[in-house]
DNA sequence: TTAATGTGAAACCAAATGGTTTCGTAACGA
DNA sequence: TCGTTACGAAACCATTTGGTTTCACATTAA
């Protein structure tokens, strides 16, 4: 699963379904690994392997507190992909106007 | 890389650098395979199998040219993200307000 | 002190991923 | 017709990925 380490990115942390879900979960609320894995199918340390490809994009961030090591969101690295988002929003911007136009025309099409 | 078929997603089909260069490009004009892969330090036969996992994402659309094949940016898919992101701009937009300025003017550009 | 709880590290595994080379086949151009 | 160009399918390979189980170590509760 990744070791780690090696500094993940947020496109790739991303990437992944469970932890995608992860992020949203820990939007709500700071939680504790245990309380997190039970939202999951998976094993706790499987979990908590995924927090650690979460951390290293910097999208969570860890907490002790006594035995427990809490998680939480730190939304900020999504700007990177919020940036590369924007480059393309021209595209189908332009795209989507046309269609409006080709739809507002009344759809004649045959092609 | 991806025999494909299942339907790659659109968060996986981005996770990997390469196919984010191909997005860019494409997004400027139509192109072949061959003159795609010149702008990259792979195989044909690799980038190929690349546009393949974006075309099942939705991402490219292909046109067959007589003996070419050529690729263009299929824009829509990205709204999915678009959306997703969406949802976490609640989270930083309360913490960021005042960073905000600062993170602004910080060319990252991935490719 | 002792038992139970919370967690990460390690070792391991199967499948997916990113890449290569080789080959077959269609379409052009001469 | 023949050689060349454009491309994808196949087979193969090393590495990464997502998962597991087992173990060691703190911290807390009895």
């Amino acid at each position: 699963m990744a070791a780690s380490s090696a500094k993940h990115d947020v496109f790739q942390a991303i990437a992944d379904p469970t932890r995608r879900k992860l992020l949203k979960l820990l939007s709500k609320e700071e939680m504790p690994v245990t309380a997190i894995s039970e939202h999951f199918p998976i094993s706790r340390t499987a979990v908590s392997k995924h927090l650690r490809v979460l951390a290293d994009a910097g999208l969570v961030k860890e907490r002790k507190a006594g035995r427990e090591t809490r998680y939480k969101l730190e939304p900020e690295p999504l700007y990177e992909l919020k940036d590369w988002l924007q480059y393309f929003e021209l595209f189908w911007e332009n795209k989507l106007s046309a269609l409006r136009l080709f739809v507002e025309a009344d759809g004649k099409e045959d092609e």
